[in-house]
DNA sequence: ATGAAAGCGCTAACAT
DNA sequence: ATGTTAGCGCTTTCAT
């Protein structure tokens, strides 16, 4: 392979003003810059990015850990991070820490020994807290951590705007499949339900705690959950899910247990995965703006490395997705737009 | 950030000594070993890839672009690879073609300027040949091209199962939802129809070509075939689709004509995506072993920089997964395993 | 505006 | 068995 070397000899100039040319240092004359670009591309010059690298000291690389590429939800965020880099010109290194603290740790290791600018993390579940003795800036995507930036959306406002939706339908009893406690996003989402719920619930006497099912946000404990909902006495006429999965699980829940949606109950979900347009019938869901979480995490990350390193909380709105909604996720389909950035701490 | 040179200060050994001693060199003497690593470990050294990389010509990165993650087979395969890589402390650069020609071709270059070790494929539709002079081994994925190792299943074989699993069922008219034409797998599966079909049609007397219609692999145009073919005079009364999205897709155009499945019709899928077991009914279907397919993918193109890198085509075996199969892809939900490897080309 | 030279952090070839 | 030294390919001072 060609040298930036073999490039200057070959236009008959110094190392250095072929350099110059590559990186589009003005301070070089139009006709030597000619020279050199003829002989690059005679020798089909692709300069080392891992010598430009190093003695640079920025690789153009960022790393992104999360749980699992395959959930939807981290799927469409692994992309859009990718594109976003792509149109800066950096790549991305994927990793799946499969929910393991430790491979997570051993990634963070691994990443950072590859000099890395950046590294955008989706924390375990049960991560506490992360080694903080990596130089390598890092930005945390949908679950925070304390003492680390993070971006995320307003997933208490977005819950609100779903259970409002099923209240301006009529419903007053609102079932609740809540996340796992332990997890961020599952405890705001919650809260927002209470918000709009519990107000209602107290008017009517009815008893808020014995319509919440605490489940995980997979299909099957979605289905379990709304099958406990749905064959109580006075069960509720609609179901709040705190994931797309979790409704589609109610989904079949409602259907074997002979109920039809939307006629004999109610239920949104939460996240606006793909998937929620595929089944019969279609799911109301709250979307998340992840090209723009994507956006965002990769410009905070990277301009970490300039600034001092000071850890902020970006908020991010999201989008109440009816049904009946065609096409993409857009201005169109907002029935409301609840998030307005909470105030940064 | 600690450099090698400042632990073998410490260490009070040369600057090669402790090189040696940080790749595991057996010619070191156990004692001074000790001294390094404890130095390495107080200074909480982390060797810097890049220069490794530089200096042995190995970055033990590879890179690998797909159209689209969020296809659900390709983020399956895009775990597997990035797992099957972790294994032996690799890193997976992942790049999102979105089926477009020029930007994998960008991604080529970008990837192999960063001088990864090895390129995974799986080409865009579009793609009928990809550039010959970069350094970097390439191995397809998935979708063959001339003059490229490829790792791929046995389609036909696999689609052959599905249909003979109908046909075991007691169906004779078997519709058939075939793939693009132009990629080779959709070719593949409905050869394996056809194999099948074909001879069954002729005795019948049946118009084989009129219970088949070819449609992308997606949701939409599955349900558009779907009802094409069921409201056929002397319908089919089972269907093979190319993909699970266009049975799934099937399935909707089924439950909207009043056909029950599998009651009126039969259909089956291709690909086992996560989404076969959550539709109602669940859909029979075969799969891929994916897993395998990135473990060999990857140990081939780590493999085809040692030796000469010639051309050769793995084929990997398909499962066929039955509707009522509980829990994860293994050996007891095999009902026929048809793929013998085919004769290399 | 250009050339010469140092050096990024490391491995590997060569000494001893 | 260990130390010394020469680069890997490039960017970036420092001269001129």
């Amino acid at each position: 392979m060609a040298s930036i070397g073999d490039v200057a000899r070959l236009a008959g100039v110094s190392l250095g003003t072929a350099s110059r040319v590559m990186n589009d240092n003005p301070a070089v004359t139009p006709q030597l810059r000619e020279r050199v670009l003829a002989a690059a591309a005679r020798l089909n010059y692709q300069p080392n990015a891992l010598a430009r690298a190093l003695r640079s000291s920025r690789t153009h690389s960022i790393g992104l850990i999360l749980p699992d590429v395959t959930n939807p939800f981290f799927g469409e965020l692994a992309k859009q991070v990718e594109q976003v880099a792509a149109g800066i010109n950096y790549t991305v290194m994927l990793a799946n820490s499969n929910d393991d603290p430790e491979a997570e740790a051993n990634y963070i290791k691994a990443l950072s020994s590859r000099q890395v600018d950046g590294l955008l993390i989706v924390p375990c579940e049960e991560t506490k807290s992360l080694p903080r003795d990596v130089k390598v800036p890092i930005v945390l995507v949908d679950r925070p951590l304390r003492g680390f930036s993070v971006v995320q959306c307003d997933h208490r406002g977005g819950a609100i705007s779903a259970v409002q939706h099923l209240v301006s339908l009529g419903h007053r009893r609102i079932g609740c499949i809540a996340g796992p406690k332990h997890l961020s996003v599952a405890r705001e989402r919650y809260e927002g339900y209470r918000h709009v719920a519990a107000p209602i619930y107290a008017a009517h006497g009815f008893d808020l705690a014995a319509d919440t099912v605490i489940a995980r946000f997979d299909y099957d404990c979605g289905y379990e959950a709304a099958l406990k909902l749905l064959t109580r006495p006075d069960r509720p006429t609609a179901i709040f899910a705190s994931s797309d999965q979790q409704a589609i699980g109610a989904l079949r829940a409602a259907a074997d247990l002979d109920l039809k949606v939307p006629g004999d109950v109610s239920i949104v979900g939460f996240d606006a995965i793909t998937l929620a347009k595929l089944v019969t019938p279609r799911l109301t869901t709250v979307a998340q703006p992840i090209a723009a979480i994507a956006d965002i995490a990769v410009r905070t990350v990277l301009h970490a490395r300039e600034s001092d390193a000071k850890v902020e909380r970006h908020r991010l709105p999201t989008l109440l997705q009816p049904a009946n909604s065609s096409g993409p996720v857009g201005v169109e389909n907002v029935v409301a737009l609840p998030g307005r950035a909470r105030p940064q701490r």
